[in-house]
DNA sequence: GTAAAGTCTGACATCAGTGTCAGGTTCAAG
DNA sequence: CTTGAACCTGACACTGATGTCAGACTTTAC
């Protein structure tokens, strides 16, 4: 497929996709005109470059931790070096810590919604 | 206490303690100098909006949301408005669908980990 | 009263991902 | 062959919280 189609089944922007060709998260063939195209599992790879930006990962940092995943496609991965699993356990530890406090953001803007919701029921 | 003070006790930078001010979300007395000082109850209000801000939430609706906070203190409070609610509700959609990301972003980072330290034990 | 540490305002820099625009090329359909 | 949509590269803008610097003032300790 090529980057539009790319774009909007993973849900991200062209300009995004180009981006994460440029850090080299992403790969594509290219058409003897130059255009980019994409296998299908790009979808899944880019939806996954997603979650681990909104989870606070550089790009330089997934650039290295992409080719440790396990291939679900069985393809050749590399082993995470010592330095490279250190760095992933702070990363780790970190999105705990990112979730306990979302936890408790969340329980602060349920009790603002439910103590304003309540006796003023279904906005009328 | 002094800015330098609130800054230590609440884990945060000076410049970021006149910033909130300067966008509403942290108030301050000041001395005859000039200086800003500030009650104890500041600490937690600080750390209150770092985890708001952790959480994805900007500047402008945290200070909305702030006022309409049950007081510990049993301060006076506004009632969120009907708008305000229906943004806080999809803030709080948005922080549930971010935690969702987190935990598939941690199991990522747990599983390259794991593979990469199977039968590697204790770095040697 | 003096020195040192802390604070003040204001301005500019930074980061990293993304938006956007310009000028040109490629692709697919008629 | 032509046309319009999609794509290409490269460059610059933006966002929003924070870092940093300069020059001046305040506070505290001696």
């Amino acid at each position: 497929m090529r980057i539009g189609e790319l774009a909007e089944r993973a849900g991200v922007s062209v300009r995004s996709l180009r981006y994460y060709e440029a850090q080299g998260l992403l790969v594509s063939e290219r058409t003897t005109g130059g255009q980019r195209e994409y296998a299908e599992r790009a979808v899944d790879r880019v939806i996954l470059i997603q979650e681990l930006f909104a989870a606070g990962l550089h790009s330089k940092k997934i650039a290295e931790l992409l080719p440790c995943m396990r291939d679900p496609d069985g393809g050749p991965n590399e082993r995470a070096t010592p330095e490279l699993v250190t760095e992933l356990t702070a990363e780790r530890d970190r999105i705990d810590r990112m979730i306990a406090d979302l936890t408790t953001s969340r329980a602060v803007l349920d009790d603002v919604i439910t103590t304003a919701t309540r006796e003023m029921p279904a906005s009328r």
